[in-house]
DNA sequence: CGAATGTGCAATAAAATGGTTGCACGTTGG
DNA sequence: CCAACGTGCAACCATTTTATTGCACATTCG
């Protein structure tokens, strides 16, 4: 997933899709990319579960669906958290050799 | 920086680096590819701001950074915020035809 | 109906990525 | 001192990723 989230053009698309479902074509239009590439982006971010897709006629909407990014989040802070740990045993341990 | 920890072996020297600063030997024990691979990695990780290497002696140790961490939690959280929004504008949308 | 629109699929090309090997160089400890 | 250790650097290879072109198919609207 932070491999979906770490191409600059599914980044921007994911930031796009938070005003709500958008077309394809209407996604491409603002990118110097044809819509063959957005359409591949649109896949990978959906392979990730960040985003999925609705058949409305000929037109295919894609929005988001945020749940991935709350474990995305989650694991940052998990991350973060250990990281404080680590830190605080650090400076306990300075502590204790002086 | 999600590209950074969007690879799994990166993600797993992040995690590993959790627990205190390594060298780049060690950081290699426990990876099943060879001591300059990971040393490309931590490259990668440090670019994206994530780690830093402090040199002793003959050792080159690293640790985490976790400030952009943190800027990348915020980003997520900016969109699911952003994301909930759009659906409470949707379901008001929605009420307002009815 | 027929033209315009929105999309799907396949083949392909170019570039980035992840990994390797081989060797050189500084540092440390007996 | 010198052998072992930890690292740096460069060349190179294979795979994956990103993007393109060309064409086909379905849907809508005048």
């Amino acid at each position: 997933m932070f491999a979906a989230l770490g191409d600059p053009t599914r980044l921007r698309l994911v930031t796009r899709l938070c005003g709500g479902p958008l077309s394809i074509t209407v996604l491409s239009e603002d990118e110097p990319v044809t819509r063959q590439a957005i359409t591949k982006h649109l896949e990978a971010l959906s392979l990730a579960g960040l985003v999925r897709d609705t058949r409305a006629g000929r037109e295919r909407l894609w929005e988001l669906q945020p749940k991935r990014l709350e474990t995305a989040r989650r694991t940052l802070e998990h991350i973060s958290a250990q990281w404080d740990d680590a830190l605080r045993r650090l400076a306990e341990y300075i502590e204790e050799k002086e």
